[in-house]
DNA sequence: CTCATAACGCGACCATAGTTGCACTAGTGA
DNA sequence: TCACTAGTGCAACTATGGTCGCGTTATGAG
């Protein structure tokens, strides 16, 4: 066989290359215009220069360029901020959450990846990656607040991250409620808080 | 017109009330053995005996289908479990979203429609509805605790609710990752003592 | 019972997602 | 520079989701 919908091309250089970036842009660009309902392989096709065929036997269908989409966007350096306290860090990530999902000039790759993870094992496995490489990078603020005395050693940072986070998803994507910054501060507050009194250490250490 | 897809039936008797009977029930039936994506219209028309076009002109489509069957789901009286304490009663609570879940017999309607409500307005404000009439319905168990001293008064039920199956939805179908016992109980377990302590009274109060 | 018509069944129809075989272009190693 | 072939473009094809018009059935009111 050439190439496969997960392995790299075997031929990486000149046009494969070209043709794998203007791909994959187009297929943001896409998400943005018209969402993950809207997104078909025709259009990004089109939108791109490359041929419809060639897009179905690299990336499989949109499934495969979303997955690839995500795993690109995770080169991508990405740092949570920092604000000096555990609190103010936790609060940070989750507005950024939010307007992961409510910016309107790019519809959420998150959210497009969310929804296409319930119709393809390929997309799900990339979603799987794409937020343990987010929980990782995000539990630095964790440890960094140990270091700091704002939680016992033995905490678990990632399990920090989640609690901070999951009662925005939970109103964005499965409860469907909206989401003020009230919200998104009480959530950092509480994980913070329960951090503090030792409420993430897992029972065996 | 006839009929809406959203409004009642103005002859809703007889053969109408059979037929949406069948293709509900082909509807679950079919989620159960496809799972949402692959949930269609011909199947569930075929499996139900109605014909494919009356599917479409009474529902409009699959998201229709889900939403009606989201609706009617509403009225089967659920209520949550009694332990007799707030944490067993929010872990119980958890348990049951995690089983709904990963039940294999019967692919979770609620999943499905969480899926579904990425794609269509329509199934989005069935989930809506849904998950607030949830909410509704869980805060006995919040109000309750109130009334026993477990919380103090002023506290937001329904918040409480949240804060225990939110990072459970955000394992299940967000970062896709496993949940096990241990993380409803943890979960529970922290709502239950941020509630313990005030956490959830609004400030304004 | 009778009638108007809401709701339905039927089949033909259109649009488009996805596939396939073949010819050709252009990386890559020698 | 040359040969080999991975990767691509192209166009025709299949399969199927979804629509439409029309004749038929049977509900509910009088």
């Amino acid at each position: 066989m050439s190439s496969d919908a997960d392995g790299a091309p075997a031929r990486p250089g000149g046009r494969t290359a070209r043709n794998t970036a203007a791909v994959l842009d187009a297929t943001l660009a896409e998400l943005g215009d018209s969402g993950y309902a809207g997104l078909t392989v025709e259009r990004i096709a089109a939108r791109s220069g490359v041929h419809k065929a060639t897009v179905y036997r690299r990336w499989g269908g949109v499934d495969g360029l979303l997955a690839a989409s995500l795993a690109r966007s995770r080169e991508d350096g990405w740092a949570p901020r920092r604000t000096g306290a555990l609190r103010g860090d936790l609060a940070a990530l989750g507005h950024e959450v939010v307007l992961g999902f409510t910016g309107s000039d790019l519809r959420s790759v998150p959210a497009a990846a969310i929804s296409a993870a319930f119709q393809s094992d390929r997309a799900a496995d990339a979603l799987r990656a794409f937020f343990a490489d987010r929980h990782e990078r995000s539990a630095a603020v964790v440890t960094e607040a140990i270091e700091r005395g704002e939680a016992p050693a033995g905490t678990d940072p990632c399990e920090v991250v989640r609690a901070a986070v999951a009662p925005l998803y939970y109103r964005l994507c499965v409860s469907r409620e909206p989401v003020a910054a009230a919200d998104v501060d009480r959530a950092a507050r509480l994980a913070a808080d329960a951090a503090g009194t030792g409420a993430f250490v897992p029972p065996a250490a």
